[in-house]
DNA sequence: TCAAAAGTGTTACTCCTACACCCATGG
DNA sequence: CCATGGGTGTAGGAGTAACACTTTTGA
């Protein structure tokens, strides 16, 4: 038997789990669903599935998504595709251990999604929900208050990498809905990151960076105050120089 | 049957491929070994072999290091591990046809290594070679020069990661022997983008980052000129603020 | 009239770039 | 002596942090 024949070698199950993030109420949450099996029956793990035979990692990662949520993935290697939650592939967790019942490994998403509806997990509104990302990680000890499986860990890569991701991307314009407002953008700063940002110096970064924000054209006033004006993420995906985040 | 069965799903061969990195003669190289199988036989490929079922993802990526190169392989995660080349998950490819034999998921890893003597593979010394990364990717569109599979896309992701990552990191001290001097770092910078930097001011910011570089204590002057002090790499491992890359 | 949020101006500071200049070695 | 690379000093500019100040709405 040849050493590069595939079938001689031990077969592995392979899944994507989700790492789905929005803001919402000023905190960055994670979508978390309720197992109903064995193994960690009743406890919270992040969504996924097994990879069909016929389908690529992104197009599983986008298939849960949209069964879980209803979301329509977008794929930003993909030229043109329109709105849409952003999809990116994390990292992937082959321990031979994770799952007691066999050889899982699990390539992990990430996805980022504006302030949704309150989830569906296939018609039972009990068994999912938007959690709030530091409660879930603060006790990341205590085996038993923390998620299924590994995916406290997942969980924590998935958001170590919006964090760090936001510096120097225009990505946090996925959080905010089509339109936005700076302020908008900035609670999304301020969310993820758990900090205060000035509002003018934002403004003026986000305003002076070429395509990051082209005006939408309306106002709204829904903060309160004065009229803000409405934005657009423009076409840029880098930003250079980077969003500075506050030291601690 | 359960919708949670694994093994009720598609079974899946699961490999590790390596992009292995380092800088010989002032350009950034991979380790490319002939493949001596079908499919794609006599082509280059990237290292890479079948994980066990009993190792983790990691830990197949060190063995295929060592059975290719020798090389001891540090995880970052693990403390106090000594030398040996730097190992960090790079991505996963899983499109359903990229091996025609059967469906093949490959966890690709990226490893960061000191120049080293000529490579040497399951002893047959022809059969694995330092390859210029810039004539790799230079004809990727040319199906008949590149690499077998999908590993032109693999190594060119691998690259983007080294590049980038040596910005916000002291990762290029990876490329580096154990000691080294600031000229030696400088010409890692250099060849991995490809570019020219200011000596003066590149020695004045790698001097002036606390944790960055160590003295050694002795001096050197196998690059000519006047002697040179020697360094360790330090242990900060992210650079604030960033060595910034020249556009163009 | 007041609170609240949106924006603009200004100053001081940090950091980078560019380049002049000096230092220490080998040939 | 001179070529080569190592290392320091300094002026100008880009970009940020901090904060005073004006604008425009709803209550």
């Amino acid at each position: 038997m040849s050493p590069y024949d595939p079938s001689a070698y031990p077969p592995f199950a392979v899944t994507v789990d989700l790492v789905v993030l929005t803001v919402r109420r000023h905190a960055l949450c994670a979508l978390v669903v309720r197992r109903g099996e064995q193994p960690f029956q009743g406890r919270w793990a992040l969504p996924g599935g097994f990879v069909r035979g016929d389908e690529d990692l992104a197009g599983a990662a986008a298939r849960e998504l949209s069964e879980e949520t209803g979301l329509c993935a977008h794929d930003p290697a993909l030229p043109g595709a329109g709105n849409g939650a952003h999809l990116e592939q994390l990292a992937t967790y082959g321990d031979p251990k994770r799952d007691p019942r066999m050889r899982v490994v699990s390539v992990a998403h990430l996805v980022l999604a504006p302030d949704l509806p309150a989830p569906r997990a296939g018609g039972d509104a009990n068994s999912a929900r938007w959690a709030e990302v530091d409660e879930v990680l603060a006790d990341t000890d205590e085996a038993a208050t923390g998620l299924a499986f590994d995916h406290d860990r997942i969980l924590a890569d998935g958001v170590e990498r919006a964090r760090s991701k936001i510096e120097y991307s225009s990505l946090a314009t996925a959080f905010c809905p089509p339109e936005f407002t700076v302020g908008e953008l900035r609670r999304v700063y301020e969310a993820v990151w758990g900090v205060s940002l000035d509002p003018r110096n934002f403004h003026r970064k986000v305003t002076g960076t070429p395509g990051f924000l082209v005006p939408a054209g309306g106002t709204t006033t829904r903060q309160g105050g004065r009229p803000a004006q409405l934005f657009r993420a423009g076409g840029a995906t880098l930003l250079n120089p980077p969003m500075l985040r506050p030291e601690v």
